[in-house]
RNA sequence: GGCCCUAUAGUUCAAGGGAUAGAACGGAAGUUUCCUAAACUUUAAAUACAGGUUCGAGUCCUGUUGGGGCUACCA
């Protein structure tokens, strides 16, 4: 029998039992694990099975679980509580459990399931640098992967890189006009946030053009659309797409600026890719596809030049696929880019990690993909993940009211040393190993702070109150792992090896055994689901479960060598599963603390 | 205005239609001659409001109210 799934075990044998008892092949079995506060392992809810068998629940209880103590040996005893059939399995049954676990050497990572993801993530603009929603969508794509990896598929990582566009355009020109020829190599600034500033700089220009022009009696759409400087940005794309050597090599120039910038950043986050997509690239692909939208009368053209695609039959309003100016807007990349993917690879879903405020464009693109009749526009999902808030709202780039996430990594570090060098354990640590350990546990609270979340709920981030490093949180994930570390160096000392099977298990070693038998199916779920917050609070759970167990029972002092070896094997594989479901959260564990 | 999401302790988060709604932080009170006290123990504290479906609702449905998002020739 495999050891991942006791609670489908369980529900075949009572498959077997009502199949006997009552001659029903089908009946719908609701299994559920047990609650700590009653005796037991897996529980059956009797209220369909009491209507089927025309008896009580009290009774269908009674009769099912004198049946399955009697019929299935691994079952060792049960009660029933109103209408709830607690089953208690034997200990014998959890120690081989155990055993199998520690034979596992990939435990909670599911064999080849032939199948191919493309995970999308990231995304960044080239006109800023990256900020806490970004992290939340690099963590969130780059655990989202490993998850997909533990559950068989082969995923193929992409970044799709917005480096063109009227933003871009913006940044570039306030830099003309402002900048003075400032370079981060003149400057000594990070690329992306010296091209950042000037973004910022764009935005309070126009502003202040908007303002003016409304004070000589201009209304303030008309004022919008009119700011010189608008118009100015305005005109660099068109020239951009035209192609001029001038705007074209400010762009290159910029861009590269930003991407050492991105660089650094993602490499201190952990995160990486595969492959990267550039919209410059597949725009044209874009302005090809509607092209051929037209010629199909899939769209449509208006007075003006702009061309449009008619969803109202599909529930939505019109949508703008080409400026009148005959540049491409969004919309028009992202058909050229799906489009170039599924060209390129074989794959059968291609998931695209994006902030729930483009839920509407992610439906869009997919009807619009379907009337151009690509048959795979329906395995195409979106991972909506909700917003980072601040306590007094939205971030928002243009203004400067972001937390920027270089700085945040460096504040968690700093936290990180701050904290570790005032518990003063690692006194004869080398120098260089403790800068190691303070990134992992900065690092560490920051990614799991993040993860633990449901991807899509909106979460809230004061930057007043640093993130934790007690309780709920990484650094507390991390520590359970050190001191797990610690014992088995110290039995390795006394030539102790880890061993199951010589000794019987204890009540709390039982506990621990159930929890690590959950985590193949959390693995699964996590990877249905697309929420590395399920790993993270199975983790936790893990590990509080066994910092418990850590405090009560000893370990390297029991006497009986059997039970002593075979807590040790618990121990190494509490471990050994924790290692791996950080893993898949992209958090490193230190082996000592 | 229309569409979508959301509402759980003081705060940040959990809870596959099932039993007495779990944690963490913060508050109060404890534990270190003992394998790492970044730990452990005890304690107070919550399902926005009103209906409905169900044997059973934080969970599903309707309405109300609060919060957020989208509805751009921004991405």
């Amino acid at each position: 029998m495999c050891p991942m799934n006791v609670e489908l075990h369980v529900k075949q044998k009572v498959t077997d039992c009502v199949k006997a008892l009552y001659g029903s092949e089908d009946a719908p079995l609701q299994l559920q694990k047990t609650r700590k506060e009653f005796e037991g392992d897996v529980t059956l809810v009797l209220f369909s099975l009491a209507t089927l068998s025309g008896k009580s629940p009290e009774e269908a209880g009674a009769e099912i679980g004198e049946w399955l103590v009697a019929n299935v040996p691994q079952v060792a005893a049960f009660n029933v509580v109103k209408g709830f059939l607690n089953i208690k399995l034997s200990n014998d049954f959890w120690l081989a459990q155990l055993a199998q676990i520690a034979e596992d050497e990939s435990f909670g990572r599911f064999p080849p399931s032939g199948k191919t993801v493309m995970v999308e993530y990231s995304s960044p603009n080239t006109n800023k640098p990256l900020h806490l929603g970004h992290v939340r969508n690099n963590l969130l794509g780059y655990s989202l992967a490993k998850i997909l990896e533990a559950n068989g598929h082969q995923v193929i990582k992409v970044n799709l890189v917005n480096d063109r566009g009227i933003h871009i355009c913006k940044s570039m020109l306030a830099w003309q006009k402002f900048a003075n020829g400032e370079t981060p190599q003149s400057s000594g600034k990070k690329g992306d946030h010296l091209v950042g500033e000037y973004y910022v700089r764009f935005d309070k220009e126009y502003k202040r053009q908007v303002s003016a022009l409304r004070h000589t009696g201009v209304a303030e759409d008309e004022a919008k659309r009119q700011a010189p400087i608008l118009l100015e940005a305005q005109n660099m794309l068109l020239l951009w797409e035209q192609g001029n050597d001038d705007v074209f090599d400010l762009w290159e120039e910029m861009n590269g600026w930003v991407y050492e910038g991105f660089d650094a950043t993602y490499k201190k986050l952990g995160v990486s890719f595969d492959k990267t997509y550039y919209e410059s690239k597949t725009y044209l692909l874009g302005k090809e596809i509607v092209k051929e939208g037209l010629k199909k009368g899939v769209f449509f053209k208006k007075e003006d030049g702009a061309v449009w695609c008619d969803l109202s039959d599909n529930g939505f309003d019109q949508k703008l696929l080409l400026r009148s100016d005959g540049t491409s807007v969004y919309m028009t990349q992202d058909l050229g880019t799906a489009r170039q993917r599924f060209s390129e690879y074989n794959f059968s879903e291609l998931i695209y990690v994006v902030g729930s405020e483009q839920n509407y464009h992610f439906q869009v693109l997919k009807v619009i993909l379907k009337k151009l009749g690509y048959a795979w526009c329906d395995s195409i999902n979106h991972l909506s993940y909700g917003m980072v808030e601040l306590p007094d709202g939205k971030m928002k780039s243009r203004e400067g009211t972001v937390v920027d996430a270089d700085d945040l990594i460096d504040d968690m570090i700093a936290t990180a040393r701050e904290t570790s060098l005032e518990l003063g354990k690692l006194t004869d640590m080398p120098e260089d190993e403790q800068q190691q350990l303070f990134r992992m546990v900065g690092l560490g609270a920051l990614k799991y702070f993040i993860l633990k979340v449901d991807p899509k709920k909106t979460m809230l981030f004061d930057p007043k109150e640093s993130i934790d490093f007690n309780g709920n949180t990484g650094p507390f994930i991390q520590y359970t792992f050190a001191r797990i570390c610690s014992v088995l160096r110290k039995a390795r000392e006394q030539e102790l090896a880890p061993s199951v099977g010589a000794a019987d298990l204890g009540e709390r070693e039982v506990e621990l055994v159930k929890n690590l038998a959950d985590f193949p199916q959390v693995v699964a779920q996590a990877g249905t689901e697309h929420s590395p917050a399920l790993v993270a609070n199975y983790a936790f759970e893990l590990a509080k479960e066994f910092n418990q167990y850590y405090h009560d029972i000893p370990i390297l002092k029991e006497e009986d060598v059997a039970v002593k070896q075979q807590r040790l094997a618990l121990l190494e594989q509490v471990g050994k599963t924790l290692k791996t479901a950080m893993e898949l959260l992209g958090i490193e564990l230190p082996e000592r603390m």
